[in-house]
DNA sequence: CCGACATCTGAACACCGTTAAGATCCGGAC
DNA sequence: GTCCGGATCTTAACGGTGTTCAGATGTCGG
């Protein structure tokens, strides 16, 4: 039963790990359920009693990789030097942008439009976190961090992504990591020196694209 | 001759305006260049006569949604009250970001992982121009100008993309508008308030992912 | 030993992007 | 006016895709 045992030991898991790599290769829509089956030594049908469609194995891969990518960014803050909270958010925003500019294809997947798997350890709470931090240690007011977590991911992920997909070109890594600690720390001090966008009293208007912008046509 | 000539009168342009509203209808990827073809009352192949493939139609539409982007933001630019620089930065962050949360199939396929159509205007010009000016007002240091554009851009860029794939949720578009705004503003004066980034003598290293982070295990 | 159950197989379906060969139409040269 | 060349579209086909379904195969509790 060791050389090709009918019931696989962990086929979802094959399966994930198969198209990861695949991902990696061939990019992030660069391959086939079926090419991921074979190459796990299965045919095309058998991952379907593990996911309901390709799709779901997608949204499961994903929801792994950010998992990773996740403690990934907590190490990365818990290395930074001097315990500095600010300092620590620029090493969360490096490493962030680093991440997906090493791995695009991975990346590009990972944060593909599906909904996030519940449950599972998330980028955006690390920022969340390493904000909280700054907070107490005086380095951010408690008025100015609501919505904060959105500022800081807002332009990380903005440079991650322009970056992954050769919308913005930089000579060579530590550019990289220079305007990504440029651009962290310019959000943070922009946050700190802004007074506050005017919670204004009910935020919920009529919600349909009454005052919207609309190029359609 | 008006029923249905033989020779279209412009197939090209008829495939990418079906194309577009098919994107609009089910998504960046939910359509094939066949149903494109038989919404225009055509053949799958007749398409392959104007563009070398289905990604080449994807690579053109993207082209024309960007210019018109690119335009809508300069005129929400001159639109802007005040003429402040600053506040028509904030009037074009602000358009950018409703602009892909009123079209996010649209703005999906538009700025996928495509090389930019060379020739055609791109928002990312308007940004340029808007900060120049801002320069030229004295409300940005031009020590600070270098790659401000990437910092203002990477910030839009990814609320922008972060809303339309519904990784971040705000209520209402209002919401959205004062989210895009304060974040423009943070940039805008982290950017000014931060001395430079040193410049650093040479640039370029190795360039091997020699120091990279490296998760993917 | 046997039956229940999870697991995987194999064949099939409709659809996809893409290519090749041929029919059709248009505009300009004579 | 006629004819021809080239642009334009059609029909048919190829291999590959996601997905479904009936059945074969292995595992395990009784």
């Amino acid at each position: 039963m060791s050389e090709r045992p009918y019931h696989h030991g962990d086929l979802a898991g094959a399966l994930l790990d198969a198209a990861e790599s695949l991902v990696r290769e061939r990019g992030a829509d660069g391959w086939s359920l079926r090419e991921v089956s074979s190459r796990v030594g299965v045919g095309p049908s058998a991952a379907y009693h593990h996911f309901a469609s390709r799709d779901a194995l997608v949204r499961t891969l994903s929801g792994r990789v950010l998992a990773r990518l996740a403690e990934h960014l907590r190490q990365a803050a818990a290395r930074a030097r001097h315990a500095d909270p600010r300092q620590r958010l620029v090493a969360v925003g490096r490493g962030y942008v680093r991440w997906a500019v090493a791995d695009p294809a991975v990346a590009s997947l990972a944060f593909g439009p599906h909904h996030d798997e519940p449950g599972t350890p998330h980028p955006r709470d690390v920022l969340s976190a390493e904000l909280d931090r700054l907070v107490t240690a005086g380095g951010l007011s408690a008025a100015a961090r609501p919505g904060a977590e959105v500022a800081v991911w807002a332009a990380v992920h903005g440079l991650a992504t322009l970056l992954r997909d050769g919308h913005i070109r930089l000579n060579g890594p530590n550019a990289v990591d220079r305007e990504a600690a440029r651009l962290v720390r310019a959000v943070l001090t922009g946050l700190a020196a802004t007074p506050h966008p005017r919670p204004s009293r009910t935020d919920h208007r009529p919600s349909g694209s009454g005052s919207g912008a609309g190029i359609t046509g």
